[in-house]
DNA sequence: TATATTTTGCAAGTCATTTGCAAATTTCGC
DNA sequence: GCGAAATTTGCAAATGACTTGCAAAATATA
């Protein structure tokens, strides 16, 4: 594996949280392309060790967001104040997306989900 | 209202399911400017008229799609196939997501859902 | 180590959306 | 209805998140 995926699979390891493309971009300007670490990811997703997601927020617009690929997937949080993630663990939603898919005669292949509003640390600050 | 703004509203009022800016501006072509179109579409959504979701899709990346504001809000399946949109029904997300919040102690103001594959339709077809 | 294959940096391009600004339209008071 | 004042529009240029062509650099293979 080269030296740029390497770097970008580490720190979507290390984070406990989604990272972005852009924060990626940011940590390793001195040492990739950006050209490079968008690579680097869709090299790494193809291969299945990363998954994504898209998700809006006010203050950073519409990015999408890298966690290492788990077997089971999540949903996440993000506080439109801190702009972090809180993880809300594996989906509950199967059954209900399944109730829906029938009700429609729908194959559905994979959901999006993710709520946003203010994280608790955010609250107890008064926000 | 201008007219910008009343063709925007009537286009969207009369579809069954979520435009994107982009088929605004197409639709429009002759009558308006696509700033135009963008500018009515925040207008009315600032106003209460429309509410709107981001989503992905293979072929047409990523858009911002609208729908009359109509109190409760529903969620959307789109295929991969046939890019038409599916009505899920009004939400049933609430009581999950309300567990989840208080689980986390979060104050969610909002949350995406949408599923994503082959329509009933589509998969009649063979697809 | 020499050669074939893959990856990278850089620069330019794409695409959805936004913005500055002067001209055109709409709103208001009369 | 009519003209000034406020708002909206079209056009062109900018933004921001990615994507891509291409030749050079790194890596894998023999
Ligand atoms: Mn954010
Ligand atoms: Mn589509
Ligand atoms: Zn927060
Ligand atoms: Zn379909």
């Amino acid at each position: 594996m080269t030296k740029a995926r390497m770097h970008v699979l580490e720190s979507i390891s290390r984070a406990k949280e989604p990272l972005s493309a852009r924060q990626l971009c940011e940590r390793y300007a001195q040492e990739h392309d950006p050209a490079t670490i968008y690579r680097a990811l869709h090299y790494l997703e193809e291969k299945g060790s990363l998954d994504s997601f898209i998700l809006h927020c006010s203050e950073h617009g519409t990015e999408r967001y890298y966690v290492v690929h788990a077997g089971e997937h999540r949903h996440w949080f993000h506080c439109e104040h801190c702009h972090r993630f809180t993880d809300l663990g594996l989906c509950r939603f199967d059954t209900l997306v399944d109730q829906m898919s029938k009700e429609k005669g729908l194959s559905v292949t994979s959901h999006t989900f993710y709520a946003t509003g203010i994280c608790k640390e955010c609250r107890d600050k008064g926000f």
